[in-house]
DNA sequence: TATTACCCTATCGGATAACTAGGCTATTGT
DNA sequence: ACAATAGCCTAGTTATCCGATAGGGTAATA
């Protein structure tokens, strides 16, 4: 969708053929993006889904979280679905930790500047 | 392990102990470690595990390798356990690849540049 | 030679995620 | 109006992985 100039609704079944993906598992792809405000949708003939934003201003770290989860490797240090380990009596004591912040701080730079204009160009 | 000064065996159940965790589930951690070249071990009565080598020779991208398996979030980028993608007729043609490695890159870069030693201080 | 402590294999159960199936509902063009 | 189109929704299946467990075996040491 980002690669076409217009901003027209793309059926399901074009999408799906041209990235050799079964109809329906592209169907609930696209649903949970539309429900989560990337992706616009039009009913009836002639519709399809679209892109509600400019790639430009579509950042791959929204897109992720959305479709991989989390970016963090480990729970204990996401910023977005955050859970704390079983066992462990201080955060702050595991040595892990703070490596593990690292790692999860240099990913989300590179998603945070990268923009789905980025990805096709 | 790595915060002792000397280098004498440690016994399993002593490490259990103190990071709560089962002893046969440990056992089965440090025997990993060991096949994998990190441990020694000394049997018998005042035996255990030991590191092999000085925590500051010791890199966190080994480790992580060996404990969490690929650093790569896909296997298509993956160095040490590359998989091809099932339905991708051209890695160099998807969009997301070029950006996978530059996550794999950012994150080996801080793996291979901490050291236990670094973990532990 | 008994005890200690590591060695090895098999397996279980729960969670996750890719993927499928089937029917419903809203929109559109004629 | 109405029939075809195309998205909407829920549920379920299947496969795989991983944390964790169990139990018995073997080598080394005091």
């Amino acid at each position: 969708m980002a690669r076409l100039e217009e901003r027209t609704p793309v059926q399901i079944g074009l999408i799906a053929e041209s990235e050799n993906i079964s109809q329906k598992y592209l169907e609930s792809i696209l649903l949970t993006l539309r429900k989560s405000g990337f992706l616009g949708s039009k009913k009836g003939k002639g519709g399809g889904y679209y892109l509600l934003k400019d790639p430009k201003d579509i950042k791959m770290s929204g897109v992720m979280r959305i479709l991989e989860g989390p970016i963090a490797m480990v729970p204990c240090v996401s910023l977005n679905f955050y859970e704390k380990c079983d066992d462990c009596p201080d955060e702050n004591a595991c040595a892990v930790h703070n490596l593990m912040i690292e790692v999860r701080d240099s990913t989300l730079n590179i998603f945070n500047n990268t923009s789905l204009a980025d990805l096709i160009s």
